[in-house]
DNA sequence: CCCTTTTCACCTAGGTGGTAAGAT
DNA sequence: ATCTTACCACCTAGGTGAAAAGGG
């Protein structure tokens, strides 16, 4: 799908207005985020699959550009994975409306489970090709298939850190680097953000969801050893 | 060892003037070179081993910098391993004094064999960093590891073009980058070069030398399968 | 009981020289 | 005869979920 642009367009710098990013592999993420997402986080810190993968337009081929992406809590609750009214099926009511609820019988689903942790060190991921000018950005998709997401509130790599049984919402961002002098006090009209709903997802330490780790091993090269018969194509 | 400078290091801009760079891994350089290194081409393109990775120092740490090698013929004969004087030894009247002659007896040795081909494209390898900050260049060792060699005269991969069969000295430059509107008058003031003797090569697309093939195998982890015996720590 | 960590077999992806066949 | 190419087994390096062990 198209972008989900950030607030307020109005009052931009040129050089981001018209910025525009497509997310990549959007049939897969909405496969997954029909399913819940998961994604695990390690203490060494592991990729995202599917990965974040954008393709941009609108830049200024000839302006310099950095990319980043963070991750925002989508609500203040921990979660946990169970069945939470005595096997008589998922507890509707803890259920917020951008959650997605199936399994209605002979399954488990995600409960709230008190208020959050303590939010993790707020960490942003550059990807390692900025700063670039737009048209190199533009040129072909901007994958961030290095970043990693990690459990570790002390991890010195630079990864992403999250807490495990808590929900996030991938950030992108897009920030013209401003020549200017005084460059700072334009800085908040410098930047675009963009937010794909499908890529939402649970942190989690090991997979919950059966049918989640199911289509990760049918659609993750990396998992090919574990997928048995027919060969997908 | 430390930098075999370029000509000329009066009249350059203070940004390279003081910039120095050590070859690493000379000592296995050296080794190689007292053998008479040789390296592979191929069509699809082949890592040079060892790989040519130099430390850097008295950079500016807040200027750009591109860094780029390039690899010039030298000479303009063209040659070929074998016994060239009826299995008497080598001809040591073609050698010149750069080109080690060993094996005296019971073995062969590079013979010049005409005129050197036609260059072939004069190519150059950006280090795929630049541009990058001074500071970040000399935290650590900068590596050629992505520069790949090929003897295919239609490569259209961006790889380093070389007659097989020809001896070639590799060259690193350092480009200051220039942020002045006029930059390109003082582009021959922001660049400085070095060349490293011990990096010299015989282009090759099958080693011929038995002794420099012993060694790559015994010090290049991907050629641990053709390892006997003991292991080398 | 629920969650996390560690280890492992099994993959992807790609860098080695050997070998035999091909080209000139 | 000499040089080049294509294919191969065997590595490095690192991304997978399974399974078992560990911790509160």
């Amino acid at each position: 799908g198209w972008a989900g642009e950030g607030p307020g367009a109005s009052g931009k710098n040129r050089h981001v207005c018209h910025a525009a990013a497509r997310l990549e592999m959007s049939s897969l993420w909405e496969e997954f985020s029909r399913l819940g997402t998961e994604m695990i986080v390690t203490k060494a810190g592991r990729r995202m699959f599917p990965t974040f993968q954008v393709k941009l337009s609108g830049l200024d081929p000839l302006a310099d550009y950095v990319l980043l992406m963070d991750f925002i809590p989508l609500d203040d609750k921990r979660y946990r994975w169970g069945w939470g009214n005595g096997g008589r099926g998922p507890d509707l009511g803890v259920l917020n409306s951008s959650l997605p609820c199936r399994y209605a019988f002979h399954s488990s689903s995600w409960l709230a489970a008190g208020r959050a942790e303590p939010a993790a060190p707020g960490r942003v991921h550059f990807h390692p090709d900025s700063p670039a000018k737009g048209a190199q950005w533009m040129r072909q998709i901007v994958s961030f298939d290095k970043l990693k997401l990690t459990n570790n509130l002390l991890d010195d790599n630079g990864h992403i850190i999250l807490n495990s049984m808590h929900r996030y919402q991938p950030r992108f961002h897009i920030i013209f680097v401003d020549p200017r002098r005084d460059s700072e006090r334009f800085a908040h009209q410098n930047f675009k953000s963009f937010s794909f709903p499908e890529t939402q997802f649970m942190a989690v330490t090991a997979y919950q969801n059966h049918r989640i780790t199911q289509l990760k091993i049918a659609s993750n090269p990396f998992a090919k050893g574990f997928r048995d018969g027919d060969p997908k194509p």
